[in-house]
DNA sequence: GCTTGAACCTACAGTTGCTGTAGCTTCTAT
DNA sequence: ATAGAAGCTACAGCAACTGTAGGTTCAAGC
């Protein structure tokens, strides 16, 4: 049986992060000792594993949610576990491509400021006006 | 004189974020009318554009607290404009290194579920252990 | 001048995914 | 037996907003 320090260390994780795994129904309700310490077996391990594995992965929680449920029917399809798996690779490349540009949006103003006062800098100047900017580079979240 | 309403619309902002940006101390406190609703003038117009334009390009609001604020010395040099923009730029790429590997990840084990039962899926199995990784794809934030 | 409805006001809760703190209890090693 | 590490609960805070409730004001049309 593991402490949930131990269990966290052998994981990657932090103690309170294992803790709000739990407050969120992500990790189950562990046993507990005599004097209220929670103690974890080799499947809570694993589903701890596999939560931080996703995790580093990108996956939202609520993916990790969905993934762990489908898991727990090994007979159906895995057509839905492919499909969460899918739209993790879209939203990875939306990032990607908003990130690019970005990058190249930030390079050019960096490199067309050859001024050395702030009154005339190019960055301010574009920052000042998107009509500057060659892409337009909006997006919901990075 | 503009309502915050127009305002918002003019910036492509909501409402409730110019209030923010308001509380956070990002923009000043305008004038207001006898009712007690706020006006704004063309430089809160100006103000709010930057900042605007600035969160499009991934700045967070600490990095245009601080561009806001050396905008304000315009005989300054603009070596630290300069050096909050490379800043940036090291951070997106940072983020894009980070992505690119995730996606080469997911598609990997996408590619490799030949399955159809739960029971053997590759995306599954490669959540389970990391090992089965090609790249360590950790990072702090995505 | 009056009415109506859109837009405004404050204050606060919720989002995602944790992380940190305070004040206390339990476990484990010596 | 005792000390200190590690555990416990409960709550606050981070970024950067977004949404809601319950009330007030503004502006246009009659």
């Amino acid at each position: 049986m593991l402490s949930i320090g131990t269990l966290a260390k052998r994981t990657g994780t932090k103690v309170q992060t294992v803790r709000y795994y739990e407050q969120i129904g992500l990790m189950p309700e562990p046993g507990r000792t005599d004097g209220g310490q929670r103690r974890y077996g080799a499947a809570e391990l694993d589903r701890l594993a596999f939560i931080r594995h996703s995790r580093d992965l990108g996956f939202p929680l609520e993916a990790i949610r969905e993934l762990l449920d489908l898991s727990d029917s090994p007979e159906k399809s895995c057509a839905q576990i492919d499909a969460v798996a899918q739209r993790q690779l879209k939203a990875v490349e939306a990032r990607i491509a908003r990130l690019q540009s970005l990058k190249a949006e930030l390079q050019r103003m960096i490199s067309e400021c050859h001024s050395d006062r702030v009154a005339d800098c190019r960055i301010l100047e574009v920052l000042r006006d998107h009509e500057e900017c060659l892409s337009d580079h909006k997006g919901p979240d990075l």
